[in-house]
RNA sequence: GCUCGAGUGGCGGAAUUGGUAGACGCGCUGGAUUCAAAAUCCAGUUCUUUCGGGAGUGUGGGUUCGAUUCCCACCUCGAGUACCA
């Protein structure tokens, strides 16, 4: 009987449907093994031979451990939410619901096709509102719940509340938005419900918030940052801006810590967990607070009190640097009549603080009262540089930077003080009220008066702070400028005027470029300088204040304190705008680079620090920071809170309304919340999502049910949440519905909870890492923490499938013909393609001249080309020595039309319904009587028509072959080139299988004794696929199975008891022959639970050894012994044997290393 | 730049704690069968060679009786990530 690989598989497959073969039971006394996919989202396009390899992995494992005896689940489902379907609605008005269905439906008959052991009747779809109801009920968890950093884990909001009632929230110990203010218990019970609301929203896991989102004008839509890539979006390459917009949001940065650490506790791949680690970005280390000299414009305006030392005299513009020595130079030697009136002001004589020969923006005044603004000068001395400027000094001073100048002569100062000084003290007061005037004006927002004062406004009692996170606070000796970045608050507050338009236009070209520009241009180093000085901690030292994009506003405080000895980016940035770079380092070279190892480095130059070790001056620092209220420890993660809300009509609803403006839950008895139809699945003209264009879209608070718009205006009515969920929310549980999928009123059971515990092993793509598997990690850690699940990691152990590559068919067309005259061209045609209707295709190693030469004159004269005639006329009447070139592109030709020897089937191409028509006129020019293609590997994607369809191979080979082969191609974590060419292998091997239960057209197996031979095939067979299978190293056990069987038919074997075995060996990787030759074999149940065979040593137990016998480590020759003989024999029985006589040769062997069992090497 | 992974025939890949490098399969070559083809079966297939042998796992060193395997340095390719302070 031939081997009918569609009968067969039909059959079982119908089988198994029939008799559910593979339905789990949540009631078993055998031990539970959880084998889950990475479920899909069923694309229009179906299934190609790379999806299901992981599938393949993971069913083969689920089957061998029906074989070892464990109630195995092993689910399958849709994640049937998703862009693509929306897409195609907002293109064909169809609704996403019906494509998805369609789609679903391919999607299960190609997977069927396969022979999966699935449990269907645990199907999910995130799409489903049996589904989603569960999804919006994790959410309403989640906005009930607020994470405790004391007990480390989420818990009931009540429970805050009732600390609020009891005490206020000084001691509560929370993750929650930043500047949160305090209250006391009483303020709260004073607080209106909306209040309370407002501030609970600050605490809750999923929140409300402005953030600033990655907006994506094409898609109408907020993506994650993982749903971005190279500032584009990951689906479509559209561009994406930052805005800012009231989304939910996702509390995840709670979990950063448990996150990290429970990386330790599962079996999953280093890079997927190095990838997690890194998107934490956790670092160690310390926010230092940093004292800011200017003036601050928002605060302290119109004060009389001027007499804090604190003041914010740096008032200096550009060129501050030489005026500042200049400045000190006058101070020092005044003339007779400076000295006499700073006599007089100086000692506050006039209740305002005078400074003197102070730089005002690029001027040095002899006198000024910053607070009145006030500016006296004494001429008569004349400063020779800026004499001419005197009167465009007076102007500049008085119009734009809203100073009053006035001006005392030498001899009115010597002669006549006091007149001076009444006239000064006169001034003053006219100055004061003026002033007060302006900060009244201000209240309206002009900005062009906050503008003027801004560097110049009087002192005030609290200084501005910069803070900044630093990993290094050992180095902080070592600052020598702050680099803020262009968005930081701060940067309009203290920049001065003079540098007012340089920072302006600086911020305003920083905003200008996309965030994808600033990520390409790393090289570029640019900053500008605000004016304003920062003061050292320790030093007391002012350190200019500079900003710069480098610096990230979202990460940290959007500050650093810039080390350039220590920091490559800060060593750059200082080289460049020549900042001093001082060495804190003990015996380093800084000349060249910065210096950023830590380990083993000495600290230098640095006060208390100096002379300590990295680890110890970090601890040291800190310590001396916190003792002086600069600074902290901090821990600082690189992880964001995820935004939860999209733009989106098919995503779920949120279970969500808003009652004066405060979100509501739906209570969770109402769920769920189905997705309402809409006629557009576009955006609405005004802007909102699309459930904006939904008539039925407001949640009646009486009737506890979505209503009408028009019902708004009922009291008892209210708007619902317009926004969906991302497509991570339905994904980040589904492992844990499966468990119990069709419980209606639960999530899940208690009990099958209990039972399935976790994934045991699950199989997916690497492309997961960042996104689906950490928001999975996240639920898994919140639904444990609130006592829904058991365990706090979802699946212990993990592996990624390898991508599986396809191999491109290229042809050749030829677009032009070149000919030589030995070296000297002659000529070509010109533009083939535009010029003619005949496209010439010439085969991949068409490159011999002769044959190129013999080709072209046989061909030209039937050719249709006028060009390629008028050339073949010109060469072959005028030349005797001419050569030929051909320039061509290459074109993709689907991978179907192309043999195992890379043979193009030329009728076929030319009957192809998408492209035969642009082959249908053309010439192809063979080579031995064939086209070869050019072959490529590439990644399997439809524009590169090297798509193979699983049905194709299912159709040719059986899913038995298309199983095994992927299995075959090579490990499973590694990618690897698809050519069907190596399927042939896989192919024969089954039918020499199936060969070996038959003679001839009878199936017949021999009840008799097995051999020893046959025995020890077997055995040999079963430790190894048992090993394989255990290590995931599928390919290895198909090349077992291969010898084992090639082995048997050398012996003849057709025994029952070695090829009864063989078949349940075989069937976790053949399923569907191995259940025909099991039914064969007189068994009326399935194979599927049958027990595997269970390996014997004895019969591997070997008499005799053929050892290896090297000579210096190089194999010679081989040799049999017995396994009894001792060392001493060996040695002697090898010694004596004449081609070890004949390798030394006479030489006299140093040394004889024996491993009895093993080896022999003689050395010498 | 950083992190991780990988380099073995014409190709996919195999090789246990360091112990016969190239299993198994594809492809190729030759042969058998056939009117012929497909299918099937048999033999060969790392390179080199004076047919004794010699060389050989990205490169160069090292450890070892013995290295694809362990260590050091470098080169190449792939994946992820990126002004993360």
């Amino acid at each position: 009987m031939q081997y009918n690989h569609i009968e067969i598989e039909k059959k079982w497959q119908d089988f198994w449907n029939k008799n559910q073969t593979f339905k789990a039971s949540n009631e078993s006394e055998k031990p539970k093994y959880y084998v889950l996919d990475m479920f899909p989202y069923p694309s229009g396009a179906g299934l190609h031979v790379g999806h299901p390899l992981g599938y393949i992995a993971s069913d083969i494992y689920a089957r061998y451990k029906r074989h070892k005896g464990f109630n195995v689940l092993h689910p399958q489902g849709y994640d049937s939410f998703g862009l693509p379907a929306e897409q195609y609605a907002i293109q064909t008005g169809q609704h996403p619901a019906k494509t998805t269905e369609e789609n679903i439906k391919t999607y299960r008959r190609q997977l069927d096709r396969i022979g999966f052991s699935f449990d269907w009747s645990r199907e999910v779809r995130t799409s489903n509102p049996e589904y989603y109801k569960w999804t919006q009920w994790i959410f309403i968890q989640l906005f009930n719940s607020w994470y405790n950093k004391d007990s480390d884990k989420a818990e009931d909001i009540a429970t805050l509340i009732k600390i609020f009632k009891k005490d206020g929230n000084a001691t509560v110990n929370a993750v929650c938005d930043e500047n949160i203010k305090s209250f006391t218990a009483e303020e709260w019970k004073a607080f209106t419900k909306a209040e309370q609301e407002q501030i609970l929203l600050q605490y809750r896991l999923t929140f409300l918030s402005d953030t600033e989102v990655n907006w994506c004008p094409a898609l109408g839509t907020v993506l994650a940052n993982d749903e971005i890539v190279n500032g584009v979006s990951e689906r479509g390459g559209h561009p994406v801006v930052r805005k800012k917009m009231t989304q939910w949001s996702m509390r995840i940065s709670a979990y950063a810590q448990r996150l990290l650490d429970g990386l330790s506790t599962i079996d999953w791949p280093q890079p997927l967990k190095d990838s997690q680690t890194n998107w934490i970005g956790k670092s160690v280390g310390a926010m230092v607070s940093f004292e800011v000299l200017s003036p601050a414009l928002s605060e302290g305006k119109g004060e009389k009190s001027d007499s804090k030392k604190t003041l914010g005299y740096m008032t200096g513009g550009n060129n501050s640097y030489l005026l500042l020595e200049k400045a000190k130079e006058m101070r020092a030697n005044p003339t007779p009549a400076e000295a006499i009136l700073w006599k007089h002001l100086k000692g506050k004589k006039l209740k305002s603080k005078f400074r003197q020969q102070h730089l005002i923006n690029d001027f040095i005044v002899d006198f000024v009262c910053l607070s009145k603004k006030l500016i006296i000068e004494v001429d008569g001395k004349i400063h020779d540089y800026q004499l001419e400027k005197d009167e465009a000094r007076t102007l500049e001073l008085e119009q734009k930077s809203g100073f009053k100048v006035i001006r005392f002569k030498n001899e009115e100062v010597i002669g006549d003080i006091d007149a001076v000084l009444s006239k000064i003290d006169s001034e003053l007061s006219n100055q004061a009220f003026l002033l007060s005037k302006l900060e009244e004006k201000k209240g309206d927002n002009n900005h062009k008066q906050a503008n003027v004062t801004v560097s110049l406004s009087s002192g005030k009692g609290l200084r501005d702070r910069i803070s900044v996170f630093t990993t290094r606070p050992d180095t902080i000796f070592g600052v020598s400028f702050m680099t803020l970045a262009p968005e930081h608050e701060l940067v309009a507050k203290i920049t001065t005027d003079a540098q007012k338009a340089a920072v302006e236009a600086y911020v305003q070209a920083t905003a200008k470029r996309s965030e994808r520009d600033r990520m390409a241009d790393v090289k570029t180093i640019s900053g500008v300088f605000t004016g304003a000085y920062a003061i050292h901690p320790f030093t007391g030292k002012q350190i200019p204040i500079w900003i710069g994009d480098y610096v990230l506003a979202n990460y940290g405080t959007g500050a650093v304190m810039a080390v350039p000895c220590g920091d490559q980016r800060d060593y750059d940035f200082a080289k460049h705008f020549d900042i001093e770079i001082p060495n804190i380092f003990e015996n380093v070279d800084i000349s060249e680079a910065a210096h950023t190892d830590k380990e083993g480095t000495v600290i230098a130059n640095s006060d208390f620090l100096s002379g300590l070790s990295y680890k110890k001056a970090l601890k040291l620092a800190i310590f001396e920071l916190e003792k002086m209220g600069a600074g902290y420890g901090k821990i600082n993660y690189r992880l964001r809170d995820a935004v939860f809300s999209r733009q989106r009509y098919w995503g779920e609803p949120f279970p969500v309304y808003y009652k004066d403006g405060m979100p509501q839950m739906i209570d969770a008895k109402h769920l769920p919340i189905v997705l309402p139809e809409v006629e557009k699945y576009l955006p609405t003209e005004d802007g909102k999502p699309p459930l904006g264009n939904a008539t039925e879209w407001a949640w009646d608070t009486r009737a506890n049910k979505v209503v009408s718009n028009d019902k708004l205006k009922n009291k008892t009515v209210y708007p619902l949440e317009l926004n969906t969920m991302p497509g991570w929310a339905g994904s980040s549980w589904y492992f844990n519905r499966y468990m119990d999928s069709n419980n209606e009123g639960e999530f899940a059971s208690k009990e099958a909870l209990d039972y399935w515990k976790d994934v045991d092993l699950y199989i997916g793509g690497s492309e997961h890492a960042t996104g689906h598997l950490l928001y999975a990690r996240f639920w898994q850690k919140f639904l444990f923490d609130r006592g829904i699940v058991p365990v706090d990691e979802f699946a212990k152990k993990l592996i990624n499938q390898g991508m599986i590559l396809g191999t491109s068919a290229f042809v050749y067309r030829v677009h032009k013909i070149r000919c030589f005259n030995g070296d000297k061209y002659i000529g070509s045609t010109k533009r083939l393609s535009y010029d003619i209707k005949k496209e010439i295709f010439v085969s991949k190693d068409f490159d011999n001249q002769e044959l190129f030469k013999k080709k072209l004159l046989e061909n030209a004269p039937n050719t249709s080309n006028q060009k390629i005639i008028d050339l073949y006329k010109e060469v072959t009447e005028n030349i005797d020595d001419f050569k030929i070139e051909f320039l061509y592109s290459k074109l993709h030709v689907k991978v179907q039309y192309v043999n195992s020897s890379d043979e193009l089937n030329i009728e076929e191409l030319k009957k192809d319904k998408e492209f035969g028509k642009d082959y249908i006129d053309a010439e192809f020019i063979l080579e031995d009587g064939v086209y070869k293609v050019g072959r490529e590997v590439e990644k399997m994607s439809k524009s590169k028509l090297n798509v193979l369809n699983p049905d194709e191979v299912c159709k040719e080979y059986g899913a038995d072959s298309l199983r095994l082969f992927e299995m075959f191609l090579g490990p499973l974590e590694q990618a690897k080139p698809w050519k069907t060419s190596g399927i042939s292998g896989v192919s024969s091997f089954l039918k020499k299988l199936w060969k070996l239960y038959f003679n001839g057209e009878i199936f017949e197996v021999s009840d008799a004794a097995p051999t020893k031979d046959e025995l020890k095939t077997l055995h040999k067979t079963i430790k190894k696929v048992e090993e394989d299978i255990e290590n995931f190293s599928f390919n290895t056990s198909v090349s077992t199975f291969m010898i084992a069987v090639n082995e048997l038919t050398a012996l003849k074997c057709n025994k029952r008891a070695i090829l009864e075995p063989l078949a349940i060996l075989v069937s976790p990787y053949a399923p569907h022959i191995a259940e025909e030759l099991w039914s064969l074999l007189g068994h009326t149940k399935s194979i599927a639970t049958t027990d595997f065979p269970v390996f014997e040593e004895k019969h591997l137990v070997e008499s005799s050894k053929t050892y290896p016998v090297s000579f210096n480590g190089k194999m010679r020759f081989t040799m049999d012994l017995s396994l009894d003989l001792s060392k001493d024999e060996i040695e002697k029985a090898v010694m004596a044997h004449e081609k070890t006589i004949a390798q030394l040769a006479g030489r006299e062997p140093k040394k004889v290393i024996i491993v009895p069992g093993k080896i022999i090497n003689i050395v010498g």
